[in-house]
DNA sequence: AATCAAATAT
DNA sequence: AATATTTGAT
């Protein structure tokens, strides 16, 4: 066509999102008809789990339903997050709807038939919003503060707010959206940019078009809804992509799951709140040294073993898994695999001095105990509770009335009655729950 | 072909 | 230091 966008701005990546073939049709025919860049999907489903790979960097979601549903106003929020601009389609114009709409971050709801008006000029909702980031950008610079309020705020999460002030924890998908912003900016400043970092490592660095993308911020939260996720999933089946999906948070991506895993596996991860003492340890350098020693990648499901593991746990050296010929089943991977299984939760067993902060005791009364120890799950997931290494050894002293500096060895006992069964099924490391309580059994073996 | 986990880069 | 990206498996 001859009023196209391009030479204007660089390709607009267009998502559309209708169940309907006829609609799908004629919608991407118009739209190529303009030089959109076209993904049809069929749900809205379909479309988030699209977002959540974050694979493709989409410009605008038009969310062409025929009676809003639940699902579509997720995939809103979601593209909110992603700051991606959001057009609702729908057969019959509904003011409420409208309004809602709008109100949740869409950019228009319109009905059907499209205006072929709006396709054509469709690019400039793009273009517009990469100006204003920009601006905001400059404005940021000189404030190292680093000002969010950039471009609409589609003030969807006014409670995260509130909640943000109570818990000293961002709201994660603040945090994310403000990352984007970053991110976007980068991309606008080079419109020449194209996505081909699989030919050439090189020329994105000299692009310097992606810098950094969206880094999400793992708060004590984010990470306590990880941990979550990966009981509900059971120890056997922690990949990153299945995590992903259970946690469903909005613009969190495997990538971003498997890295932030990784930190967990080898038990090098601090919460923010944890890292603010920014106690010393002394013997850091087992990360890479863990790594090393296992070298031998097994990924596979955990033995499903449940009895006699807490023993075993409880000598604390002698892993379960080493023990060949036993039961285990593993989903993936062979299974003559067990001489190479190694224990990733006890890879970081090296010798620390005891870090960890006894800052929440107090909280804790001795009557949770038994609510801990019955459903541990749902205290990881308390953002109070993101320590439960902390709660644990807590509630373990009150009990024992031991001072907490020469308490280890009743430590590695308390902790292992009431929690083996979160270790029973320990295998290969792909499959294993990340310690979440770390600092609590760099203890309790320190003296391993 | 997908996606894991290690290794490395930012 | 924390997270993202790349690389090399499986």
């Amino acid at each position: 066509m001859a009023i196209g966008y391009y030479g204007i701005i660089d390709e607009v990546r267009v998502v559309l999102v209708d169940p309907e073939i006829e609609n799908v049709t004629k919608m991407v025919d118009l739209l190529k008809s303009y030089d959109y860049e076209v993904i049809t999907v069929r749900t809205s489903s379909e479309a988030m789990e699209m977002l959540s790979k974050g694979e493709k960097k989409i410009d605008v979601i038009i969310i062409s339903v025929h009676s809003p549903n639940l699902d579509s106003f997720k995939l809103l929020a979601q593209d909110v997050t992603l700051d991606i601009i959001s057009l609702f389609v729908c057969d019959e114009y509904n003011e409420l709807l409208a309004k809602k709409a709008l109100k949740e971050g869409a950019c228009l709801f319109l009905q059907r038939p499209l205006n072929e008006e709006i396709v054509k000029y469709l690019w400039q909702f793009v273009l517009r919003r990469k100006i204003e980031r920009e601006k905001a950008k400059k404005g940021s610079e000189d404030g190292d503060k680093m000002i969010v309020n950039d471009v609409d705020t589609h003030n969807m999460d006014g409670n995260n707010e509130e909640l943000s002030k109570e818990t000293n924890d961002v709201p994660n998908i603040e945090e994310h959206r403000n990352n984007i912003h970053e991110v976007e900016d980068n991309i606008v400043s080079n419109e020449k940019y194209k996505w081909r970092r699989k030919n050439n490592r090189k020329d994105i660095k000299k692009d310097k078009a992606i810098k950094q993308k969206d880094c999400v911020k793992w708060t004590a939260d984010l990470h306590a809804k990880l941990m979550k996720s990966l009981e509900q999933l059971g120890e056997g089946k922690c990949y990153p992509k299945d995590i992903v999906e259970v946690m469903d948070v909005p613009g969190l991506t495997r990538m971003q799951v498997a890295s932030h895993l990784q930190k967990c596996r080898f038990n090098n991860w601090r919460s923010p709140e944890e890292r603010k003492s920014s106690r010393r340890i002394s013997g850091q350098e087992s990360l890479s040294e863990s790594q090393q020693r296992s070298s031998n990648t097994k990924y596979g499901t955990m033995p499903h073993l449940q009895n006699n593991i807490p023993n075993q746990i409880e000598r604390g050296l002698d892993f379960p898994f080493s023990t060949p010929n036993t039961s285990n089943t593993f989903a993936r991977g062979e299974s003559s695999i067990q001489e190479k299984l190694y224990p990733p939760q006890f890879q970081e067993i090296q010798t620390h001095s005891g870090s960890t902060t006894m800052s929440d005791a107090e909280n804790v009364t001795s009557d949770e105990v038994e609510t801990i120890n019955a459903n541990f799950q749902q205290h990881i997931a308390e953002p109070n509770m993101s320590y439960p290494s902390n709660i644990i050894a807590t509630n373990k002293s009150d009990i024992e009335g031991s001072d907490s500096n020469e308490r280890e060895d009743c430590d590695a006992y308390y902790n292992f009655n009431h929690m083996g069964y979160f270790f029973q099924n320990i295998g290969p490391p792909g499959a294993n729950l990340p310690n979440s309580y770390d600092s609590e059994f760099d203890q309790v073996y320190s003296d391993a």
